[in-house]
DNA sequence: ACCTGAACACCGTTCAAGT
DNA sequence: ACCTGAACACCGTTCAAGT
């Protein structure tokens, strides 16, 4: 089992082209905060949590080795407005105020799941780090529609967090488990050998095709049953 | 908002005394892969995951800088055996083949998530992790504990891993924020200035007081009601 | 105000060598 | 078989300077 980190060794150069061609020299744009975001997201989405280095990030901006630190208290606070930046929601005009309350946690919290999902290092790095505005505004929208669907209020806090644990839970280890699918299969293979050890997990081959999203939202059907009171 | 990182600075310096004195020169024992990751576990439980050095760990072992190579391929995999060792698990007599599957699914999911807060780095690195016997032997008690309350064959495995999912977020979520309650404490002082965009939990005081160890049994009991048909 | 390269401190890991 | 220090490659960040 290699570790999983190895630098991907990718060959693109960026290279910025010399500076007395007439081509457009790429990146003259001065350097900011939303294009060292926007840019830091791209080298998360192909490099994951690992490749993303302060060197490799102002490279790609075309920008200095140690450019970014005038923008940019560190390193921890890229990680911070990447993560935010990647979970901003718009609700679809059909579900405001819309008596399916339903219906609206639904979209919400899957479409929560699945942004994280197309950006997998999301999901190892939300639980740690710090609220951002579009966080908090999903947790806000959230605890409207609860309490619009008669939760009570003094169980709306509880509430919020178990749709919350259960979201995280289920994206961060979704997106894991995807991530090193043949890892997956190695383990259910190691349990074969030790059928006498895992026999159930071994006979309904709990670590092969699993239905992650019907999974997801059946469980969260199950939550909802228990935290909003039938009228 | 300082960087969380910052190094401690403890002072406890682990030197061995001159090899000279008379006393007992603490750590004659020879390395053991066991004695790597019992330390490992001590180091992490005082550090957190940042905390775990290579050279840290040997100094503590009274070993040389680099002598762990010899038995252990990486650092990787030393977060792979501290974190399963951790999470032993063994039924108190009375719930073995006791009727009471609902009470033997609780002991053992709020075992695990007390195991896993009791050492809370484990929270954030279990999601990436290999599967080793101990989690695999908790996944198939609960599969075998869901089978015998009647959940059917084919059900099985979304049971198991909703199950997995809810105890993975609400322990991952409750391992950080405990971690920070500051930046808990600090958020919500921030959306107290905005209270015009975050108007509902600000009013609730989402991010303070919140009772996480009955908001997680709650969760658990609606998820099971869900999951496990009535006979 | 904004950007830069040199330099520092630190850490995982390899290697050639010791017993 | 088991342990070791020196050395390498790499990376976050500081600093003194440049424009």
């Amino acid at each position: 089992m290699a570790a999983k980190r190895g630098g991907a060794q990718d060959k693109h150069q960026r290279k910025a082209a010399p500076a007395s061609s007439t081509e457009k020299p790429r990146s003259e744009q001065p350097l900011s905060l939303e294009r060292i975001i926007a840019t830091a997201v791209e080298l998360l989405d192909a490099e994951g949590v690992d490749g993303l280095k302060m060197r490799r990030l102002a490279d790609r901006l075309g920008a200095g080795a140690m450019s970014l630190y005038w923008h940019v208290d560190n390193k921890e606070k890229v990680f911070d407005l990447a993560l935010d930046s990647v979970l901003a929601y718009r609700r679809p005009s059909h579900l405001i105020e819309s008596p399916n309350w339903r219906g609206a946690v639904f979209h919400m919290l899957e479409d929560w799941r699945a942004s994280m999902l197309r950006h997998p290092w999301s999901a190892s790095l939300l639980p740690r780090r710090a609220l951002g505005p579009n966080i908090l505004g999903r947790l806000e929208l959230l605890g409207r529609i609860l309490s619009g669907a008669g939760v009570a209020e003094k169980d709306l806090n509880g509430a919020i967090w178990s749709l919350w644990n259960y979201v995280m839970g289920a994206t961060i280890t979704r997106a894991n488990f995807d991530h090193s699918d043949e890892d997956m299969v190695a383990a259910q293979q190691r349990l074969a050998h030790l059928s006498e050890q895992y026999p159930t997990i071994e006979r309904t081959r709990l670590l092969l095709d699993n239905d992650w999203d019907g999974t997801f939202r059946k469980g969260l059907d199950f939550l909802l049953d228990g935290l909003v009171p039938t009228q």
